[in-house]
RNA sequence: GGGCGGAUAGUUCAGCGGUAGAACGCUUGCCUUACACGCAAGAAGUCACAGGUUCAAAUCCUGUUUCGCCCA
């Protein structure tokens, strides 16, 4: 083995490795349990970024626990096919040769996009590879395969007989850019500042008296239809059910009240634009009110008058402002903030306008989705997004779901050009059923692309045929993905999962946060803190990566902050174990842990104690995945690998290991192959790479970790008077390099050392393991002595107190210093503790596991102060 | 406007009722035959502020300040 870990070159064999291995291959098998993972699927335009790097990893470190732990576990991967993204992408390609989408046509473009698609649209699979990852490659799904497709339009037909799919002229968002209608949770607002104008709108009957309405978009009162004010608002009360006219236009328009209106905003008269406001719109099916488009798709004016029509919104503002203060029609115009909507694909503001779009009902399918997850049946962890989803699914508005482009599932709607007639069939009908025209066609428009990633979980196994995979796989277990997606996507399958199958998705649905900058700065292309995460697994490995990851995601499921500084540490980490194990499989060339019968263990303390804490570990790194909790475990493992098997175990273990006992030295041996075995067993779900490759070179080693048991627990083998017994050996230890160091004696200069203790068992537990303290304290004798030693520097651990025989004179009142400095840290400890065992309430209600722990502790506390007390007597002597 | 989250060592963050923790950085020694991506020893904190609950509060409650996110 290298002294150093090199990933370079080992992950693309190893991953290569597994995949000709078909590790990743699931079958269904009905006497294991199963553990399935639908892979929220990867935009086919996209390329892997660190917030993908993030969630696969948490999804790889359940996938290969559960693998292991002998489930029969399905990680099914998947792509989206993206609709407005993909072909805005491919509209660009085209564009750069000259070429408009419009030029070549439907079915010609949509060639060019599945072209496009072959070539480039792996790309973000092969990255994934790099990862580390391992799913079920040969499940990958597309939204748009032929069997993904017919499940598209098996739920869309099945809605529409239903009732929950209709089609009708309503407010929508508009992106103008890139040209379609987008649903609500797809625009973005952003505060922006803006001026608010306050317009006169003259009084039909009382001549020279006016309401005045605020506005920030002047160019729309163009299409007013009313003003309204609130009923409450004491301020209008004789100008309700009066007529305004409309300045500019001409128009009479009544003063109505609608209890929506903000007596606060404005001058609380409002202007009423039904056509390019969902709230105006609604006042207007209430008052029954005309509806005047005057934006159309394309942001120009219509319906108005000459001068403005044809000019775009921005220049229709200018104008019109210029003409209302000319008329003396602006009151004032001040400062404003307010929230403006823009394209979450593209950033463009969005224009609300009426169109004649395809909606889904979403009121009845709300109601399921929030049941399953109010009584329990769907668990959402960390719960504080419970409410989130609660309070969106509350107040949900219909969904907007057809989009007008031409990549993506083409809405299966046929119109009658005769008759008017709309039929919604899985196959066209090659007659109108009403009127027996020929002259039909389908609608142009395709759906949104969350239409079809909600039937994820179900359409990815076959629905709605009735396949083995469907009856096996589902529900799944487990859903992982960033909150940022909850309403996008995962309220969407929850509904359609109950709608169509009967059946929640998935048991669980865990939510992880987003990964921002090491300022917690959100990764953007204009800050360019913009990290890539193929450049840092080149960097750091992809262990390394995959680690820090894990290792700063919380079961909150807060942000997570990448750093630079945490790689390294990550990095550093798979070094030490790769060289742990390098140490460990030097020292196994002559030992076969398959012939080595457990019986002839001869075990110590050391070995005991690594043992307990093995045990410990991996009923904690079980409890701790089953709780949802990656962070914790990478963090337990971490201090247990390093802290406790390298720095200690590993110590200890040098001395029998390169000592003339045979027998002693097998046991070491053993133990070192067996703990180290299950470490790697550990580890393999966190850092798959290097354990597999350590693995590989391991004695006895029973094949692949990939698919080794998870190893078991031996509750039996935890002991606490061990570990205790273990820690004051480690204390002494620690307290003679401590006073090493204090004195500049290098570590390996051994020096003589007495120790001195009335506690009986300590002096034996001493003498026992006097030969290892020697070793790795750098000792050359630690003796009991005959009487007292003089102007030796002195170190206290509990009972004990320690004599280093230094090669030269130590100043008395130093140490005289030192310890009543000591002494007086002690004495404050041991006050704060007898206050609490004084106070009669504390007795009374502190638990009794806790009032017993103080008692030890004072015990302990006192055992030190007495031996100090006497040491410090012994120095006054010498002084 | 409504809601959620953060404020703990120089920095980035864990901990979330019973004696303040890690990593990195810093200081001092060490190339001790696994590892200098290392070893050993240190220094470093009114746990944002103010009240309250409790025998006991970084931890629970209320309010304030401040930063960030989501929804309208």
């Amino acid at each position: 083995m290298e002294k150093g870990y090199e990933h370079k070159g080992i992950e693309d064999s190893i991953y290569s490795f597994w995949e000709e291995n078909n590790f990743f291959y699931s079958e269904s098998d009905y006497s294991k349990k199963k553990f399935v993972i639908m892979m929220p699927p990867a935009n086919v335009t996209g390329r892997l970024h660190i917030g993908h790097a993030l969630t696969y990893t948490l999804q790889d470190i359940f996938v290969r626990f559960h693998r292991m732990l002998g489930e029969e576990t399905l990680w099914l991967p998947g792509m989206d096919h993206a609709g407005i993204a993909t072909q805005n992408v491919v509209e660009r390609e085209l564009l750069s040769k000259g070429i408009k989408r419009e030029d070549i046509g439907r079915e010609k473009f949509v060639e060019e996009v599945w072209k496009w698609k072959e070539q480039y649209g792996n790309t973000i699979l092969n990255q994934l590879k790099k990862l580390g990852v391992s799913p079920d490659w040969k499940r990958l799904r597309f939204t748009l395969d032929s069997s993904y497709a017919d499940a598209v339009l098996e739920a869309f037909v099945k809605y529409y007989k239903d009732g929950l799919l209709y089609r009708g002229e309503r407010t929508i968002n508009w992106c103008p850019r890139c040209h379609t209608a987008i649903s609500d949770i797809e625009v973005e607002y952003v505060t922006t500042k803006n001026k608010l104008y306050y317009i006169k709108y003259p009084l039909k009957e009382n001549i020279g008296e006016f309401i005045i309405v605020a506005t920030t978009r002047p160019e729309t009162m163009l299409g007013d239809t009313a003003v309204a004010v609130n009923p409450d608002d004491v301020r209008y009360k004789d100008f309700i059910g009066k007529v305004a006219i409309l300045p500019i236009v001409g128009r009479e328009i009544p003063i109505i009240t609608d209890s929506v209106v903000d007596v606060h905003f404005g001058t609380g008269a409002v202007k009423v634009t039904p056509a390019h406001s969902a709230v105006d719109f609604e006042i207007a099916e209430r008052h029954d009110l005309d509806v005047i488009s005057v934006i159309n798709d394309r942001s120009q004016m219509i319906n108005v008058p000459q001068k403005y029509t044809g000019l775009t919104t921005e220049q229709c503002r200018e104008e019109l402002v210029k003409d209302l203060k000319e008329a003396r029609l602006i009151l004032k115009e001040e400062d404003y903030e307010n929230s403006v909507g823009h394209c979450q694909r593209c950033g463009t503001i969005v224009e609300s306008i009426i169109s004649k779009q395809w909606f889904l009902k979403m009121e009845p399918l709300a109601k399921m989705g929030i049941a399953s997850v109010e009584n329990g049946d769907i668990k959402i962890t960390p719960e504080k997004w419970v409410k989130v989803y609660f309070d969106w699914l509350k107040n949900i508005r219909d969904w907007c779901v057809s989009r007008q482009l031409w990549w993506g599932h083409r809405i299966p709607a046929y119109y009658c050009d005769d008759c008017g007639e709309t039929v919604v069939s899985k196959e066209p009908p090659d007659k109108c059923p009403k009127c027996g025209s020929k002259n039909i066609r389908q609608d142009e428009d395709v759906l949104d692309t969350w239409f079809s990633s909600a039937l994820w979980p179900f359409a990815t196994l076959g629905w709605p045929q009735k396949t083995k995979e469907l009856e096996y796989y589902y529900p799944t277990s487990l859903l992982i993905t960033g909150y940022d997606i909850i309403f996008f996507w995962v309220a969407r399958m929850i509904m359609s999962g109950l709608y169509f199958m009967g059946v929640k998705p998935f048991e669980t649905v865990m939510l992880h946060g987003l990964v921002r900058d090491e300022n917690g700065c959100k990764m953007s292309k204009s800050l360019k803190n913009i990290v890539d995460p193929l450049s840092l697994i080149d960097e750091y490995g992809a262990d390394a990566l995959r680690f820090t990851l894990s290792y700063l995601s919380t079961v909150g499921g807060q942000d997570v902050n990448l750093s630079k500084e945490k790689l390294r540490a990550s990095r550093n980490f798979v070094n030490k174990v790769w060289n742990a194990s390098r140490f460990v499989i030097m020292n196994l060339q002559d030992f076969k842990p398959s012939q080595f019968d457990e019986k002839e263990l001869l075990l110590e303390i050391e070995d005991k104690w690594i043992l307990s804490r093995l045990n410990k570990t991996i009923i904690r790194e079980i409890g701790l995945l089953n709780e949802y909790d990656p962070g914790q475990t990478s963090r337990e493992l971490y201090d247990f690998v390093w802290s406790e098997f390298c720095d200690w175990y590993i110590e200890f273990a040098k001395v029998r290991l390169y000592g003339s006992d045979q027998n002693k030295r097998k046991t070491v041996q053993y133990i070192l192959w067996d703990s180290l075995t299950k470490i790697l067993k550990l580890l393999h779900p966190f850092i798959p790479f290097v354990t597999e490759k350590i693995y590989a070179n391991f004695p006895d080693s029973e094949g692949v970790l990939i698919n080794a048991e998870f190893p078991k627990y031996n509750e039996s083998l935890i002991s606490e008077p061990i570990e205790k017994e273990a820690d004051f050996i480690f204390s002494i230890i620690r307290s003679l390099r401590s006073l090493k160091a204090e004195f500049n004696i290098s570590i390996i200069q051994e020096v003589d050392c007495f120790y001195f203790t009335s506690d009986n068992s300590e002096k034996e537990l001493i003498e026992r393991e006097s030969s290892k303290i020697c070793k790795i304290a750098g000792l050359s004798s630690l003796m009991y002595p005959e009487k007292r030693p003089e102007r030796s520097v002195k170190a206290i651990v509990s009972g004990v107190t320690l004599y280093l025989k230094l090669p030269f004179e130590i100043e008395v009142s130093k140490e005289i210093e030192k310890f009543t400095n000591k002494l007086v840290d002690l004495d404050r400890d041991i006050s704060k503790i007898l206050m609490r065992l004084n106070n009669r309430n504390y007795l009374k209600k502190a638990s009794e596991e806790v009032i017993k722990k103080d008692r030890e502790e004072l015990k302990d506390l006192e055992k030190l102060k007495n031996t100090i007390l006497s040491h410090l007597e012994d120095l006054k002597k010498d002084g």
